[in-house]
DNA sequence: AGTTTTAGTGGACGACTGTTCTCTAACATA
DNA sequence: TATGTTAGAGAACAGTCGTCCACTAAAACT
């Protein structure tokens, strides 16, 4: 107790590159906050982040050219943990038929979890600053991509044709990004609602495989 | 040529309410085209958008509260142009077998003619100021919801639960809003896109209602 | 040890924001 | 024609914004 050798008055001690870490995860976590609290992206000022990660404005420069640089990092950040679930899910799920039930809840899981990376990702999706967006257009688009080469290897999808693979995939992803927008719009901890939101999105994914099988890629011209 | 009784300076002669109603919608107007222009809706300013609209800032007030009043009504107009829509495709479209085609067509017209529109509730959807983001959810509610009574008229259709109609519907509106965010990425003339993005819309729709026929609400329990 | 590198401070700038006030000139009404 | 009404102008305010610059103090290196 008594002992010290470095006993800093209350600040630290830290090395310099672990400073710099902290540093630059308060700026991320900042902004991400700000937007789960309900503000848009282009809302939020790179003054009001660095106010908030408790560090003047000038020193936000040390680690982003501006806003935008720290918008795609979030963006590259969120999708890493959003990939991270899918690659859960995967493994997971293999039982064919309580398939759609564990992937919806693993989904769930995950909003819980990171509930600000997905405001986030929800967020910036559809509003401005063409770059961002764009960034998560391509990412969504990969995303879609990973799913459909996951389901071309279920028995009942195996003739089916890449682009059928990618429709079916795309509806899917869909599904689900209306799925995160509900659970975003409910109260962060409203388990009613929450159950009520995994029962639809389960019926709605249901609803689409149960066309699987009557699926033909070109239906008999009119 | 040379007759006059009332010769303004370029300015023509207004009655004033008529003058009323053209600043409105000068503003309305302003802030709409802003939007396409690919900002975010709470990143324009009172400011920009009076001055866009050609008028000091202070002649804002005399229409507006300020922009939040502004976003609830260009919400309440786009989504009567939406209503619009539906009422033409109710109206149009009734061999069943065509249908989807022509809803896809229906859309994209729409889309086509009142981008501005679109664009806008694209963009807020997802984006700040809770009090916006809850109109437009209610109005997609809504929207559902009539599509859903629509759809109830069907024979196929005419045994199902109120509450698989929804699901139907949700489904159905989801499908049509990714689309529509598709269009509004693609350039704004952009024939050869725009054309692939109505197959890809027309065929997710297929692929969703080949399943009507085999879908049971509750499916036998595994 | 002394020197260099660097994370963060603090002040200042010009521009833009929302809002409030007073004032003018065109319209409406009688 | 004289009166009231109203759309819009114009100036001013207190804030906030992004960005630049010179500076300090602590860690890293030699």
């Amino acid at each position: 107790m008594v002992d010290d050798s470095a006993r800093a008055p209350a600040r630290a001690r830290r090395t310099q590159a672990e400073r710099r870490r902290q540093t630059r995860q308060a700026l991320l976590d900042a902004a991400l906050l700000q937007m789960e609290a309900g503000e848009s992206f282009d809302a939020l000022s790179l003054r009001s982040v660095a106010r908030a990660a408790g560090v003047v404005p000038t020193a936000f420069y040390r680690y982003f050219t501006g806003m935008d640089e720290l918008g795609l990092v979030l963006i590259e950040d969120s999708f890493r943990a959003l990939r991270g679930m899918l690659r859960h899910a995967r493994e997971e799920g293999r039982a064919p038929e309580r398939m759609i039930e564990r992937s919806v809840e693993i989904l769930i899981a995950y909003v819980r979890a990171n509930r600000m990376q997905f405001a986030f990702v929800a967020r910036i999706r559809s509003t401005g600053n063409g770059v961002l967006r764009h960034a998560i257009r391509t990412e969504i688009r990969l995303f879609v991509s990973e799913l459909a080469t996951d389901l071309a290897r279920l028995p009942i999808l195996s003739e089916w044709t890449t682009e059928d693979l990618q429709l079916l995939a795309g509806l899917l992803v869909n599904t689900m990004i209306a799925t995160v927008e509900a659970l975003l719009d409910a109260p962060p901890d409203a388990a009613p609602s929450e159950a009520e939101i995994a029962r639809t999105a389960a019926r709605q994914m249901r609803l689409i495989v149960v066309g699987v099988p009557s699926w033909r890629s070109r239906p008999a011209a009119s």
